[in-house]
DNA sequence: ACGGCCATCTGGTCTGACCACCTGACCAGA
DNA sequence: TCTGGTCAGGTGGTCAGACCAGATGGCCGT
């Protein structure tokens, strides 16, 4: 079964060329020479500049797109984009739902939302209380009338993300709620579990107005704990 | 400065064709077509079954490969990797460090590490604490002797997130690690900090080793609290 | 001054070719 | 028989040159 001095081995990785480009252009930039907004030189150009032949450096080009660095524009030329805060959502949506069992998503969510619920409690601006307030208004409407109400929720959870004021904290509530979509709307289909969920969210407003980031971590945590446990109750721990 | 309708218009991307043949064979992996392991048909070949130039082939495996889907190895062939979490991840640590600052992904890691420690003392095993024992052991070593233990340092927290037992916390944690490497590696540069890290490592220590939840979460909250202010005075708010 | 037309530039794709490397079969010597 | 070398075929890596379609910007007629 192969010594063990064999599996110390690793194979060597032969560079292929477009990577050594990649690593030049990503210099370039870190060196402020390349600034977002910028248009890099004609594919053709760049080609004779690194003295190779245009399908390597197409295929850097492909690299750098794919890490969200550079736009092409076919006919425009090629451009440095400026990286918005949720071009990290795109590769996190198929981390979570390729790579990890719902189990696992519902956990991270129950970690880190009572966290940004405590920070929101702490940096909540008066115009955003007063939009969760109406929120929350339009929340209780709909379920007295027996109406489906989803997109308060999300609009609900958004809301606080945003008042934690950290856009990473945001981007990744975001991806969360995108990958739990589709079992979140199984689980509110249930006037009874309206309700309770509504409960919990009278909870957390009433902390946040407070600005008592323990009292909305708490509230938080058991919202989450409770419908977290019913979702894999109803759908079960493994993912697609 | 330009009305609100045309913030809402976006370019419409013209599918290239590389796009269409990554969706094909990604929809092949799906439906279990391909399997980890198997070899996928020579470049040409794929060429003429997708009627088109090899040159586009070859842009759709650039893909695959940055996606951690697929390996390539010259004069060998392209295999189907087994998609390990990590392979997706390594593509956010760009997006991370350049569209966030330094200041929200400390507080990311602030708000994660914590929970993660608090899970894992309640999940940690026996092995598991005898391996975290011994790392420690060597970073008080290295201390002692005045030298570097970055290396520890992360394999530390890393056991940690194994011990947690949940692969999308592990893999984030890696990413944000990844992320703070370098500034990390300068804030350890003295004596006394490294004292102090020694400190709070003992504290989470003790706290996994008792299965105390909330002390475990107390303490690795405390730490980077100290270590996160600690960076952003060394270094800034603000990302290269 | 305005609007439409066209040369030109750019990325998107194709073709065909050569090289370096890996693999496996075959073969000669121990 | 077993070991090691040789060699042919297959595969990815790279190249050169070409054509197409969309975008751009200046020219020209109105």
């Amino acid at each position: 079964m192969g010594g063990r001095f064999l599996t110390v081995i690793e194979p060597i990785r032969r560079s292929r060329l477009y990577q050594g480009i990649v690593q030049q252009i990503e210099g370039l930039l870190e060196r402020g020479d390349l600034r977002p907004g910028d248009q890099l030189p004609p594919e053709r150009q760049l080609a004779e500049q690194f003295q190779v032949s245009r399908a390597s450096v197409r295929e850097a080009l492909r690299t750098l797109e794919l890490l969200g660095i550079v736009e092409t524009r076919a006919g425009g030329g090629t451009f440095v984009r400026q990286t918005s805060p949720d071009d990290l959502a795109r590769p996190l949506v198929s981390l979570m739902s390729r790579g990890h069992s719902l189990a696992d998503v519902i956990e991270f969510r129950g970690l880190i939302e009572p966290a940004i619920a405590a920070l929101a409690a702490e940096r909540i601006t008066q115009p955003q209380l007063a939009e969760l307030a109406e929120i929350f208004a339009a929340q209780e409407r709909k379920v007295a009338g027996a109406e489906p109400y989803a997109d308060e929720d999300t609009r609900f959870h958004e809301v606080i993300g945003e008042a934690s004021r950290n856009e990473l904290l945001t981007t990744m509530l975001g991806v969360v709620w995108d990958v739990m979509r589709e079992s979140r709307e199984q689980w509110l289909q249930t006037n009874q579990r309206a309700h309770s969920s509504l409960d919990a969210h009278r909870r957390i407003l009433a902390a946040l107005g407070a600005h008592d980031g323990d009292a909305a971590r708490r509230a938080a945590a058991e919202h989450i704990k409770s419908v977290g446990e019913g979702i894999l109750r109803l759908i079960g721990g493994s993912k697609s």
